[in-house]
DNA sequence: GAGGGCCCGCTATTCTGTTC
DNA sequence: GAACAGAATAGCGGGCCCTC
């Protein structure tokens, strides 16, 4: 593939690629960078190309459509609110791609017209490109190097450009990717195309001119487009009960009990159709060890200057507030950040949760396993740094999109579960007690926990809970979802009363405890089938504190005795 | 290691068929 | 109808997955 486009000609952009169309895959990508000669110079910017070749795998392996836009805000971009004049004391933002960004993060940024970077004046190469945004609002998206602005006056007409544009894409293609093939929208219609703004008013004018911070070389490239809105509103038929915004987390903790804490944290705004409107991340001091250091790597001495939990508790909430959790194995961050949350005596605002693994079970993902690095490979999303919040976090958010749109595609129904904040808990080890019979050691030496595993019930199970009546001693309950009182300390109250705890729905189960009778986990869907009764965990803490001594007493023994 | 959900294998129970 | 054997079904719980 070779483009060349530009707002006034000269500038250019020649990005070489191999495209495996089937498996909708780029194999490899070169830039041509330099504009003496037309010769590549791979060697002299090999990072370059490196860098690029990868933002564009894992933007165009995750479902999306690389646009111009994507090569454009590769590393740097720049934002005016109008075009430059001569002689103005103009400054312009400049916004540089961060570390573990994401393309499609960056260029949200500029976009939002968010903090930048830095502040640059407004007079250098760009400004002739500039002028050609009409006075409209624009984009710049430099790259290293620049465009004289002689070069700019010999401009190709809009319809030469208009030519590129379609010679970049593939006319037809078999790729079947959740967005559909990148020439044409799935019902068959051309997709909408960036064209300049002389071609296509009422489009935002984006273009890139400029010199990039390390370019040592002469005049390179610049890019020019439009942001490609029509085709950001993919035509695919969207579930109106999918949720309205997700927010895609990880957290790195000291360790997996309950009394384990967050050391960082990293969150990923998405839109509705999981495509990311920004991202955050956050080390935290856990006041404690940091735990498994050979994991996540965060040393005592790198979280000593973290803030506090509490003291991220609110921006984390902002980020959180009104939308879907999003996590691999949610259960496990979720619980985290509720203990943390409830530690802080705050609440953590989220109503729901979404976990990427039983969505990928859900869509049935031809995965050797449901660890993350599998879900990345699934969908060709490059892993940086396992382990490390914010990578985990953009790896997942680049692997959900592409569920997320298989979901819609089908009309799934998305695994949801609702979050009950944390009211009551119990905190810390279990007090040290001899290594008897049924207590194992955790992987910290000098702490011991009980097993979870109980007597027997001495009762017989007296059959279902009837509505608007009492429990009695040797019911089977079963448990399942979120509750505000901790899990083992409820089951622990349960088995005080005379309850027997059952760890699976059977048609002899008595009664089924769920503050989420909706969700579609085993549990509740087993209780609908079987019309086992099912109660929320507030009228199973009424109905505990008076539970029907069994009529016969235990097993084993005689009435009373 | 903890913990919740899920899967699978073992065991108990029920059902069916056969024989007396 | 009783007794038995074998098949089918149901229930339970151990172990696995996945996170740090």
């Amino acid at each position: 593939m070779r483009q060349r486009f530009g707002p006034l000609g000269g500038s250019r952009v020649r990005a070489p690629m191999v495209i495996d169309l089937a498996d909708g895959r780029m194999l490899w990508t070169d830039v041509h960078l330099t504009g003496d000669g037309g010769v590549h110079d791979v060697e002299r910017h090999v990072d370059r190309p490196g860098r690029l070749g990868r933002a564009l795998w894992w933007y165009f392996t995750g479902g999306s459509r690389v646009t111009l836009w994507d090569l454009a805000c590769s590393d740097e971009a720049v934002v005016v609110r109008r075009a430059p004049e001569p002689g103005a004391p103009d400054e312009v933002p400049v916004f540089r791609r961060r570390e573990y960004e994401d393309a499609a993060a960056f260029a949200a940024r500029p976009r939002a017209l968010g903090a930048p970077e830095e502040r640059r004046p407004a007079g250098g190469p760009g400004k002739a490109d500039g002028r050609a945004a009409g006075g409209r609002r624009a984009l710049l998206a430099p790259h290293e190097g620049g465009v004289a602005p002689g070069k700019a006056a010999s401009s190709p007409g809009p319809s030469t450009r208009a030519r590129a544009w379609h010679g970049s894409r593939p006319a037809t293609s078999s790729r079947r990717s959740p967005g559909g093939p990148p020439g044409r929208a799935r019902d068959g219609a051309p997709r909408a195309r960036p064209a300049t703004a002389a071609v296509r008013p009422g489009l935002t004018p984006c273009y890139g001119t400029g010199r990039g911070p390390r370019c040592q070389c002469g005049p390179v490239f610049s890019v020019t487009m439009l942001v490609d809105r029509a085709a950001a509103d993919s035509p695919t038929p969207w579930p109106a009960a999918y949720p309205e915004g997700y927010a895609v987390v990880d957290v790195e903790t000291t360790g997996l009990a309950r009394d384990d804490r967050i050391v960082s944290a990293a969150v990923y705004q998405l839109d509705a159709r999981g495509r990311v409107e920004d991202h955050w991340y956050t080390l935290v001091n856990p006041q404690r060890d940091p735990g498994p250091v050979w994991i996540h790597g965060l040393t005592t001495e790198v979280l000593a200057d973290a803030p506090l939990f509490p003291e991220i508790a609110g921006e984390l909430a902002k980020r959180l507030d009104g939308r879907v959790l999003v996590a691999h194995n949610a259960a496990f961050d979720w619980s985290m950040l509720a203990r943390e949350y409830a530690r802080a005596r705050a609440t953590a605002p989220v109503r729901q949760r979404l976990c990427t693994i039983a969505l990928s079970k859900e869509l049935r993902l031809p995965l050797p396993n449901h660890k993350l690095e599998s879900l990345a490979a699934h969908y060709g999303v490059v892993q940086q740094r396992a382990h490390h919040a914010l990578d985990d976090a953009r790896v997942l958010a680049e692997a959900f999109r592409p569920s997320l749109q298989l979901a819609a595609e089908a009309g799934l129904r998305l695994p949801l579960l609702a979050c009950q904040p944390l009211t009551e808990w119990s905190d810390g080890p279990t007090a040290p007690r001899s290594a008897a019979v049924g207590y194992q050691p955790s992987y910290r030496s000098g702490t011991w926990r009980p097993s979870r595993k109980r007597p027997a019930c001495p009762y017989p199970n007296p059959g279902r809970y009837k509505s608007g009546e009492q429990l009695i001693q040797g019911m089977r309950v079963a448990f399942s979802g979120d509750t505000s009182v901790d899990r083992e300390l409820l089951e622990d109250r349960a088995v005080e009363a005379g309850l027997h705890i059952a760890t699976s729905v059977s048609r002899l189960t008595s009664l089924l405890v769920t503050n989420d009778p909706g969700s579609p986990t085993s549990k509740t869907t087993k209780a609908a089938s079987f019309g086992t009764p099912v109660i929320d965990e507030a009228a199973f803490m009424q109905l505990l504190s008076h539970v029907v001594p069994a009529p016969g007493g235990a097993k084993g023994t005689t009435a009373g005795g």
